[in-house]
DNA sequence: AAAGTAATTGAGACTGAGTCTCAATAATGC
DNA sequence: GCATTATTGAGACTCAGTCTCAATTACTTT
């Protein structure tokens, strides 16, 4: 784990320097909070969760120009689940994959599937699409609510 | 289109008595409406258009307790795309499909591919959920922006 | 190492989509 | 027709997210 925030806080580090952005405790903080999560957050938890943490103020506003700046050195993902505000996940050393949503209890289950990812790149060429991202979801019922919703 | 209307109608009629629900001069408003438009819109737009065209006005209130409905009786569907806000479209008479978003110029791509479909069902099946439905969107250059941004 | 420069921060005002309230109104069921 | 129950509209409200701008700070330059 220490490896992994390790190398992501170099990586992030070199993007902000690429970019002539600074390196600042602000941003660390937030890099740091980010990476001791293992789930999927919002932006404003994150916030909460450092406000209620540090011992330095943070202001919503910086977390809120934080998180882009991740997600563009490819370290977080921006996922939105229909009728929920804009969710993150964290990426490094975590393999790409999409998500199945239990309506019910609000599971989140992850998959990957190397056919359906050939598919899209496919539908792509087809389309003299260049592909940059996707995202895809599956609503529905998980096996445990199943029994109850799905007569 | 008249008779894609006069359906639409009737099912969304049937779907609100079942439901103890009323047919009112407003949602038929709603309703004619978002037929007539032929590309996803946005709840707000919507609503603005009620207003421009109408005798009569329409509160945002009603608009926005009215998409539910048809979504809920199958006429629209929702999609979000990544930071947009909520768009729909109708659905009626029209196939399933996924979108191609540009992030360029904004364009928006429509597919359907079987073989995805497929997938997505073998891929619930596996996890043992059942699938209401899903949303794919994939980001990316058209062929006309992708010379101008894909060196 | 000091100064210069450009990026960053924070507090809070602001935005805007969407929701809620509640009294007045109107669509069905009988 | 009348009762019952859903619906409507206006505007207040919510809440995530953005913006502003003066004060601050990280890197660069000399």
């Amino acid at each position: 784990m220490k490896v992994q925030l390790h190398k992501a806080e170099k990586r992030f580090g070199d993007y902000l320097g690429q970019n002539r952005l600074k390196y600042t405790p602000e941003r660390q903080r937030v890099l740091r909070e980010v990476f001791s999560l293992h789930n999927h957050f919002e932006a404003d938890e994150l916030y909460g969760t450092l406000r209620k943490k540090g011992k330095s103020t943070i202001s919503r506003a910086t977390v809120y120009r934080t998180l882009p700046l991740l997600e563009e050195s490819g370290l977080i993902r921006r996922v939105v689940f229909i009728d929920k505000h804009t969710r993150y996940e964290h990426v490094y050393g975590h393999m790409h994959h999409e998500h199945l949503i239990c309506i019910h209890c609000g599971a989140v289950i992850e998959f990957y599937k190397k056919s359906l990812e050939d598919t899209l790149e496919e539908v792509a060429r087809e389309n003299t699409f260049t592909p940059v991202a996707h995202k895809l979801e599956i609503t529905g019922y998980c096996s445990n609510c199943k029994k109850e919703h799905v007569p």
